[in-house]
DNA sequence: ATAAAAATATGATATTTATCATATAAAAAG
DNA sequence: CTTTTTATATGATAAATATCATATTTTTAT
C-alpha cells in the first residue's frame, strides 16, 4: 500500500519528533542505524522530507536533521501525499478508469469507504499527536 | 493495493463469468481485446489460474478458456491470494516485524480493521455473486 | 583562514514487477 | 495421418522501485 520511501519517512519523521529538537539534530545514518533501515536511501528521502519543509536541517558542524514545534503540526497523510501521491488511495482498485459511485468495479462499494476512512484518520491526527501516543508507550515506531 | 497481476486475473475471470461457458471458450486475444489489458501478459496469468484451478481451459482447435460452475463458487480473495499472496493484507504497513495488536505501530489501529472488513467481504462473496450483480447492472468490469 | 562535519545534488547499480516473444505440446477437424 | 488451432512452458526485454556511492557545497569550530 505504502512505499518504502513512504513508510521509512514516517518512521524517520516520528522517530526525529520524540528524540530531536533544535538542540538536538540527527545524522542521516544514526536515525537509520536507530530504525534499522538502510541509511543511504534515508539520507535522500530527507532531504525530500526536507526541501517540502516536513522536516528541518542544518548543515555544518553540529549540524543534523531535526523537527520544528511547527513541523511537528503536519499529518501523516501529507508526508504520503509529498511522496508517494494519493494515487493509491483515490484510483480504482481495479485499474478501470470509469468506474466511481454510479458506475462501480466490483470493488468500488467495498473499498471506498475504507479508504475514506483511512484517509481521515491519517488527515486528522497530527505528528505530535502521534507522539503523544508513543510517549504514552501506546504506540511504537521501533 | 493489488499488483497488475491480481487486478488482471480479477477483470479476467469476471469477464468469462459472465460470457463463457463449456460450450463458448475465450483466447487470451478475444479477453484481453475486450478488456482493454496486454495480452500475452494476460495469457500468462490465465495459465497459472488454470494450474491453479480457478478456471477451465481446453486445448486444440475450437479450445480456450471459460469458467465451469465449479470456478463460479471461488472468491476474489482466493485469486487475490493465488497470485499475489495476502502479504499486503496481513504485514505491517510500516514494515515493522514486531507490530501486532499488543504493541501497535501508529497506523495499526487504524487500518487493520478496515483491513480485515475489506478480507471478509472479498471472502464471503463468489464469483456467481459478482457475476449475478454485473448482470443486474450494478456493477462493471469494462 | 583553515579544516572538519554534515547536508545537498547527482548518478550508478540492483531488484522487482510488468510486458513481450517464441518454441513446444496437445487436441480436434478434415 | 496431417494440418490447424490453441494452450503451455520458458525465456527475453522494458520499466519502475529500491539501494548504494560519491563529489560538492555550506556551516561552524578552532
Amino acid at each position: 500500500m505504502l512505499s518504502k520511501s513512504s513508510t521509512y519517512a514516517i518512521r524517520a519523521v516520528l522517530y526525529l519528533s520524540l528524540n530531536s529538537n533544535e538542540e538536538k539534530k540527527f545524522s542521516p545514518w544514526q536515525i537509520a542505524d536507530d530504525i534499522d533501515i538502510p541509511a543511504p536511501f534515508l539520507a535522500k528521502t530527507l532531504q525530500e522530507l526536507t526541501r517540502r519543509n516536513f522536516i528541518s536541517s542544518k548543515k555544518g558542524r553540529n549540524g543534523g536533521f531535526y523537527l520544528s514545534d511547527d513541523n511537528r503540526l503536519n499529518s501523516l497523510i501529507s508526508i504520503v501525499n509529498a511522496i508517494d501521491g494519493l494515487g493509491k488511495f483515490k484510483e480504482c482498485a481495479l485499474g478501470l478508469s470509469e468506474c466511481n459511485g454510479s458506475n462501480p468495479c466490483p470493488l468500488h462499494n467495498a473499498i471506498t469507504p475504507l479508504r475514506n476512512k483511512l484517509i481521515n484518520e491519517l488527515s486528522d491526527k497530527t505528528i505530535a499527536d502521534y507522539t503523544r501516543e508513543m510517549k504514552e508507550g501506546k504506540i511504537h515506531v521501533f
